[in-house]
DNA sequence: ACATAGTACTACGTTTAGTATAGCATGGAT
DNA sequence: ATCCATGCTATACTAAACGTAGTACTATGT
């Protein structure tokens, strides 16, 4: 059944329950960067861009950025040697593998098809 | 050595197999579209505008073009009195259901995590 | 006949997001 | 001192998304 919305449309349209993570998601590189940290624990800066392919430095730095006032990733300074950053989930990041699942399963499916 | 590029790196970075996808979900409006379009069956133009909440119409009619070359969203002209037009999703659209759910899940979980 | 309203858009000009390329700061190694 | 690696930032450009307005069609009211 559709949902039918009586008279108080305009006050309170019913929300969206995944816009606040629509506006998180549907950002470029955000899937794919998810993606590989859930499968390697940590990342370098210079490693996701490479994995990225292509992808502009500004661009990969903002939405680190993003992603870590989020909650998403954690950034953390290795004072090592040589001194490195390394990138990495955090639970709140890790408990999108659901996600990351379910579009892995639906683009096999439906777009790299051929190898079903 | 960190690692260093000989001359096949091109050839033999693991394809990212989420690409494809991400390409298609991270666009705004996107998993908006869908989520609303797996609640009801069919919706019109402008029922998708005001549920979206203030999208520009430019975006949506560009966003469902893409929706329906790609095989998610049917268009269908309704010749009835008065003539509109109908959009729904296709089998290839409604296998994103298990993605919206996780999705949901998810922002409930971490983002609207308060109520519910 | 003419204006008004609903539906589904398109057109125009502006702002924001993302891009390509280059360069900077730090810390070894040579 | 010079070179390289890492992790970015800076600059200038293009593409995506935006707000607002308007068009084309049909129907309905005056």
């Amino acid at each position: 059944m559709p949902l039918s919305k009586p008279m108080q449309d305009a006050l309170e349209l019913p929300i969206c329950p995944i816009e606040p993570a629509a506006h998180i998601i549907g950002q470029k590189w955000t899937l794919q960067i998810v993606y590989f940290l859930l499968n390697s624990s940590s990342m370098r800066f210079c490693e996701l861009q490479d994995r990225l392919g292509g992808v502009n430095p500004s661009t990969l730095s903002s939405r680190l950025k993003m992603l870590e006032e989020e909650g998403i990733v954690r950034r953390e300074q290795i004072s090592a040697i040589p001194p490195h950053v390394e990138y990495s989930l955090t639970a709140m990041g890790r408990d999108l593998e659901g996600v990351i699942r379910e579009v892995t399963r639906w683009s096999n499916a439906w777009l790299c098809g051929s190898t079903k």
